[in-house]
DNA sequence: GCATCATTCAAACGTTTGTTTCAAATGAAT
DNA sequence: ATTCATTTGAAACAAACGTTTGAATGATGC
């Protein structure tokens, strides 16, 4: 039968192992969290890699509808005319820190994705997020089009890393603010996010330095 | 004899793989492209832990020395007064990027090690980045004693993100971009990110949304 | 020349790895 | 009840892993 609960009993396992250890696990922590045989994953998924490819799939994929979903929806209700950066920003961080009501180890899962090396990377960023990103550095830059490119660019990956690595550092951030940061008050976590990134996008270009050795 | 170069040809190539692999490595990988014997490394560095805590060390503990002789040179220049947040950033920023005179691959090593999974990064951040990161977020909160410490420390995490990946990205980068942004220009790389973290630092407070829901 | 030390190397060690095998169990259809 | 396809489980698989061993090598001081 399709959809037998073996399958997304492991699927739930892997996630949360990942969430808290990375991709770097042997398959057998994953089946005895998950209370099924070894043999199980090679039957469900072909392999290991297929494996993790399913568990990120699984999230990435609703996570970036939703994200162009949204961008649509403030597109069509713009009708031509440009956005203002800070509504972009936020159809872009909102969906990844709302994600998980069920608990945080998505969020976590998510952020581990983002830092695999470039590998594998790579394979993921063409097939869940090269998409996304092309949608959202165009409306960037139709909204500030006097902005170069290349600034769009590296403004829009400096985003994404501070957004990476705020879902990452959810496990450690009491040890790391004493207690002052909660990452589970998502809607305020996002307006400090969206502010951050609006203030930072909307900053003037950068212009040249006369000399700037800081040695 | 101390100093042998063994030593630094195991270091050497595990910096190296690192950079382009991520930890999840056999040694076997190392050695071979180190072309030395796999017993070596056990030999002079105890096991696989310790050599990566050595190639850890050897570029971080420079880096955050120096990061720290530039915030103590600015708060000596300052003499009681708080700094502007801008030099404060910089000085936070640019060791980073700066870092790798002889090739990129010691950047994107940092930015590995920043990604690794909490439980190895509880250990790194005791030893390598929790006094240097409390130095910084101490001169921020001088620097605009208005903002609420939790902002703050928000506020450094977001930057802290954006400097790993934009270590992180730089062999992806022509992919991403369209070879519209080059990481090996370092000096306007910095003034990127020092711009793009300075506005994103300097902005009020985040006020409370009166109503959110971004669906 | 000889003893002493650190270093290198090929080989082997015992585990752990992802995967496969095949028989047993399960469940629906006839 | 019997058939048949699907799913499970214990055991075994070869390969790869980090580490250890012990002999060979090379340099240093006497």
């Amino acid at each position: 039968m399709e959809g037998c609960d073996t399958k997304t009993k492991i699927l739930d396992a892997t996630e949360r192992i990942i969430a808290r250890r990375g991709f770097d696990i042997p398959l057998r922590l994953i089946t005895g969290e998950a209370g099924v045989n070894v043999a199980a994953v090679n039957y469900h998924f072909q392999s290991k890699e297929t494996l993790f490819d399913a568990v990120i799939a699984r999230r990435m994929v609703p996570l970036n509808e939703k994200r162009v979903r949204l961008l649509d929806g403030l597109e069509a209700a713009a009708s031509g005319k440009p956005l203002p950066p800070e509504a972009i920003i936020r159809a872009f961080v909102a969906p990844a820190i709302e994600m998980d009501r069920e608990g945080e180890h998505i969020r976590a899962m998510i952020g581990q994705t983002h830092s695999l090396p470039a590998e594998s990377m790579e394979r993921i960023f063409a097939e869940h997020i090269e998409g996304m990103a092309r949608r959202f550095t165009a409306a960037l830059h139709r909204s500030r089009p006097e902005l170069p490119l290349a600034d769009v660019y590296w403004r829009f990956i400096l985003m994404v890393g501070g957004l990476i690595h705020a879902l990452n550092i959810s496990p450690m951030l009491p040890a790391v603010t004493d207690g002052l940061c909660d990452p589970s008050e998502r809607e305020a976590l996002v307006g400090r996010l969206v502010a951050f990134f609006t203030a930072g996008f909307e900053t003037p270009r950068v212009k040249r330095r006369r000399k700037t050795c800081v040695t």
